[in-house]
RNA sequence: GCGGUCGUAGCUCAGCUGGUAGAGCCCUCGGUUGUGGUCCGAGUUGUCGCGGGUUCAAGUCCCGUCGAUCGCCCCA
């Protein structure tokens, strides 16, 4: 009797899958680097844990609240405060990156970056200490055109159709829009960061809250423009409505802010995504350093799984690491986030093994011919594994079946003296001879 | 970091107004000779989160503590 059994469990706020489970997560991982790749993004990677000091300048002390500080155990015993720290996202480093190596890299930089990211924030449902980002960016240098903006959200679409994660819409919007006529009524720059997430907050509150929570800081000067944001335009409707009427005037800023979210919706229905983006001006997001377009992602049906994909443009990426101007626009998918809503909701169903086939342990003393036929089907490129000890039969089957493989291969006696081999479709139970003389192509032919 | 709920076997839970623990699932083995998801039988598993208090007696009442969970902040 072991009283000292610790208590195995995965810490809070992580997302550990079963191998049925992790091959469909895998899968998805597949088919997004795919895409990336597909649409001209080259991949890296970056360490998980930076220096303090890189990673905590942009923060105003509210970024350091969520940090896991790395630190060696004599570092520590000395008494020295972490020079390391987990990354909490890909973009900090990405800037970090891009600053480092900018004379080797071509721009405009197309990155993308699948990794996962730490966070010392509280878990709760949907929200993980480590989760995975998949991560496209561009970089420019000094300049980068909205064209790049526009690509984006495009990009993400093609990639959730394929995913086939149900219906989804990826809202856009242009932080320009509002900021600029913020700043056409000359409301306090220092109240914008507070109207826009209070605004962004529309669909969790309700428009009246935010009317009301916006009243102290601006009275009610916004009260038609919200007005107009809760109706349910159609994007060309909402574009028309706001360049004719709903604002007082239109200011240069927010003309840009306009103009930039038209190309975007033209670029998008050109390449076949036009459905799926919603021009939202009520998407701010709340990450103050996005300087103009912004997405926020979500599945129609289920809302509250919150965010899945969100992104936006940033004028000046790593002004803390360099003197060279670096604008970038940049979009991530939570595929943590993702997947463990679309599992919580009975969307992910067990993939079958990544074993095709098992070759049974019939008669130990056939062994060496269940050697040689599992190289042979491993040269013609099917994943196989044998069974190596010899166990009752039912239960070599029973752990095919718990293990989701799809086919056992079976031969004893009868079958070698016969000059055959037994196929097993584990699924419908059904069993064919094959001639050992054309194994391979006939297993191939089955089992594909 | 701040507020609400909860804490009994690996999992889901039962345990009436206090008398020293149970069910189902899972798991393991078996139902004789080479064929699995059903069925039948047997078996393993708990310091009732932890510490203290009240009591002859506490899983059951009280206090504390830790942990989980939901919400806020913030975010994928």
């Amino acid at each position: 009797m072991s009283n000292h059994i610790i208590t195995p469990k995965t810490p809070t706020g992580t997302m550990e899958l079963l191998p049925r489970e992790q091959i469909v997560f895998q899968n998805m991982l597949d088919t997004i680097r795919q895409k990336f790749e597909r649409y001209g993004f080259l991949p890296i990677e970056t360490p998980v844990f930076e220096e303090t000091n890189i990673l905590l300048t942009k923060s105003g002390g509210d970024t350091e609240k969520q940090v896991y500080f790395v630190q060696s155990t004599g570092s520590r015993q000395q008494g020295h405060a972490p020079d390391l720290a987990l990354r909490f996202d890909l973009t900090v480093p990405l800037a970090r990156y891009v600053a480092e190596h900018q004379n080797e890299l071509a721009f405009p930089f197309r990155r993308y970056q699948m990794q996962r990211v730490y966070r010392g924030e509280r878990a709760q449902k949907g929200r993980f200490r480590e989760f995975y980002q998949c991560d496209i960016d561009v970089i420019g240098r000094d300049n980068l055109s909205a064209a790049y903006d526009a690509e984006m959200p495009v990009v993400i679409a093609d990639i959730f159709r394929d995913l086939k994660i149900g219906a989804f819409t990826i809202n856009v919007s242009n932080r320009k829009i509002l900021s600029g006529y913020m700043k056409d009524l000359q409301i306090d720059s220092e109240k914008w960061p507070l109207l826009l997430r209070e605004i962004d907050k529309a669909d969790k509150i309700g428009w009246d809250k935010v009317k009301e929570n916006i009243q102290p800081l601006v009275g009610k000067v916004f009260d038609e423009l919200l007005d107009f944001m809760q109706q349910d335009y159609t994007n060309e409707e909402r574009i028309r409505y706001l360049e004719h009427g709903v604002f007082s005037f239109i200011g240069a800023q927010t003309r840009e802010g306009l103009d930039e979210i038209k190309l975007l919706l033209k670029t998008a229905t050109d390449m076949g995504a036009g459905d799926v983006i919603r021009f939202n001006p009520a998407i701010t997001r709340g990450l103050d350093y996005y300087t103009g377009t912004v997405y926020e992602t979500f599945l129609n049906d289920h809302k509250n799984f919150g965010s899945i994909c969100s992104g936006g443009r940033y004028d000046n990426l790593a002004s803390y690491y360099t003197k060279s101007k670096l604008p970038g626009v940049g979009i991530s998918i939570g595929l943590t986030r993702l997947f463990e809503q679309m599992r919580h909701a009975g969307l992910v169903n067990n993939a079958p093994s990544t074993v095709k086939i098992l070759i049974t342990m019939m008669d130990e003393t056939l062994s060496s011919d269940y050697r040689r036929i599992a190289t042979e089907l491993r040269k013609a490129g099917i994943n196989t594994e044998i069974y190596l000890e010899q166990h009752k039969l039912d239960k070599q089957f029973k752990y095919a079946d718990k293990a989701g493989i799809g086919f056992a291969l079976v031969m004893g006696g009868d079958e070698k003296a016969k000059g055959v081999v037994a196929l097993k479709n584990l699924q419908t139970r059904e069993q064919t001879e094959i001639k050992q003389a054309s194994l391979v192509t006939d297993i191939v032919k089955a089992i594909s």
